[in-house]
DNA sequence: CGATTGTCGGACAACGATTTTCGACAAGCG
DNA sequence: CGCTTGTCGAAAATCGTTGTCCGACAATCG
């Protein structure tokens, strides 16, 4: 079994940045300024050298001009897993996420190291003394306390980094708006006629933005002069069973609500499962509305209505929070509109109340 | 707005293999072979460098590493899009595989370097050449041709990779065992109980996988001795309003059929949704099944049926594949069961013919 | 006892770029 | 003409490892 340090074929013969000076007639230093774009060197003589280059299918070997220049110009981002999680089980909200920090960074001129961490052996975030990155950008549940743990001790001993949603506060974050979010989605239901939505979250979570969500939702219930009703999720269980148990709950009562507002889409969709399993016409009976926005949303029936923070978004700010940290911007403490990512309604069939 | 040139701030003081050597009391180049592992330092002298290195909170500078060894224990993984695609509506099987070609990666102590890359000023496959990576793995949607022709360029001009289904077969390539799959899913169909199942895919298409699928679909036909009927895709549009278009069809003729197996997962809820909104019921009218597995194939109402191939073992396969051709295992040309990645069915409501 | 073996660890030369220093040369000016 | 200034390119010094070569020393053997 190949463990990365299998030897691998030495590539016959390296073109190194010596060959293309001689091809193009100048010396090796002019070679690097000219490919790195100094303006030193002329233009006649940056044209001769990319020439050459080009003639002899050079690339600038990053590991030597890493080392010299301690710049890395790639930033590690770790996605943190629940150890008993399967990789095609993770939240589609996670992938999406990583996909938008990735070409951020790369739109930034950053190439992206991922790596998937779960298990208390799999942790390691040293990436930084490694010189393999500049900084870190976590994602992922926030259902593994060991690994977030881990690097709560590792930003509090000055690792650069900036993560969606940590259960910790002493690490730098960015979130979802999840209190407008939250109030759109508690005011969405009434506007479409229901008034007696109850919430199935938490305040206690470890999601800290579960707990956001509920307090917009309980503020939108108040200005309406109505009683919030928390259906409280069970930890340690998968979100789409914290989902399936909290509506299983709720029929037991004797469904004391004309509708739901579930803080995340996976705990609406397993709740929309319990419902309609047990004959109860959503939104017919019950309303119901997520949060998150995630694509298997749209592909329940009826379509999960939703609230999404933009994407795209989330990614550039994950990104251009972390390079403020990494150039040393303390001015980028931010505002709270820099951490916060903006939000927008996804009104589908499950909050139609006529159906 | 950096560019990945920004300055670092320069860690203060860079603890090296030196200042450790010092603190245990050893050569320099004695640290480096018992960090190593090298069995040649007896195991007196290792902990004691161990032990200093811990105390000085040492790390190997993996970019001086990897110069002077030539090794990079990195494996660069290219996701091809759409370009007109949003990073939230990449095909989930996609992301899956990402998450478990990571995974296999770093079990076998590579790290990863993905990119996402669409247009074609995005793309960049040189990772070799610069010294970032050993080797690629492609993966993502074939409807990029641009993008793929580029990487078929780069693979013929000696580029070491592995590509998840690629529409060149010039390329390496692991794929799902297609054939079984089709045919798990129509004798599925039949064992259920339907008597004229039609497929909604392709036998011209870039992705060859969705032309190996009608085939298996074909035979079964044949064996049972019924007529298969191909309702074929278009090209160029998303896999949903593929399989929206293709329900759309049927309808229009008429429904000549009893059920429909779907080459993959995201045409099938495409016809799943076009079928519901046009008042078929699924399965009582029509039974479907797709192929993929993807998650919100389970989230669907009914619940979809599909084929879904092994994640953990494609992740694997793709990098055993590669890991074999950077060791130059030539014999590693591999036997048909070496790139093909078993499936499984998934029966669901989909294809429950009692309803 | 001298020679041989074997074990352990030190000295030192790469690896291939970036970056600093410095020299050559041409132009401009008094 | 002599001196300054500015432009460009060459030489050389790193960056922090790994890997090769070799010396020191202890143990074994004839």
């Amino acid at each position: 079994m190949a463990d990365g340090t299998t030897t691998t074929k030495p590539r016959t013969f390296r073109v190194t940045s010596f060959d293309v000076a001689a091809e193009a007639g100048v010396s090796q230093s002019t070679v690097s300024r000219a490919l790195a774009g100094d303006p030193v060197v002329s233009e006649v003589t940056r044209q001769r050298v990319f020439e050459a280059a080009r003639r002899l299918n050079y690339a600038v070997d990053e590991n030597a001009a890493r080392l010299r220049s301690g710049r890395t110009a790639t930033l590690a981002v770790v996605v943190i897993c629940r150890p008993d999680e399967d990789r095609q089980d993770l939240n589609p909200f996670t992938y999406a996420l990583l996909g938008t920090v990735c070409a951020a960074a790369s739109a930034r001129g950053y190439e992206t190291l991922v790596s998937f961490q779960d298990g208390p052996e799999n942790l390691s975030g040293r990436y930084e003394d490694r010189r393999r990155a500049d900084g870190l950008i976590l994602i992922g549940t926030t259902q593994n306390l060991p690994a977030w743990t881990y690097y709560r001790d590792l930003g509090l001993s000055g690792t650069r980094m900036v993560c969606w949603g940590s259960p910790f506060d002493e690490l730098d974050w960015i979130r979802s708006d999840n209190h407008a979010g939250a109030r759109l989605a508690t005011r969405h239901l009434l506007d479409a006629g229901f008034t007696a939505p109850a919430c199935i979250g938490s305040v206690t979570s470890l999601q800290h933005q579960f707990n956001e969500r509920y307090d917009g939702y309980a503020e939108v219930m108040a200005e309406a002069g109505l009683t919030p009703r928390l259906v409280a999720i069970e930890e340690g269980l998968s979100r789409e069973e914290q989902g399936r148990r909290a509506a299983r709950q709720l029929i037991a009562e004797g469904l004391p609500c004309d509708a739901v507002f579930a803080v995340c889409d996976e705990i609406a969709l397993g709740t929309l499962r319990e419902l309609t399993e047990a004959g109860i016409d959503v939104p017919g009976r019950i309303g119901l509305i997520g949060f998150d926005g995630i694509r298997a949303s749209a592909h329940a029936m009826p379509p999960l209505s939703s609230i999404q923070p933009d994407f795209a978004a989330a990614g550039a700010m994950l990104v251009d929070k972390l390079l403020a940290t990494i150039n040393g911007d303390e001015s980028a403490e931010g505002t709270a509109a820099e951490r916060r990512v903006p939000v927008r309604l996804l009104a589908r069939q499950s909050t139609r109340k006529g159906g």
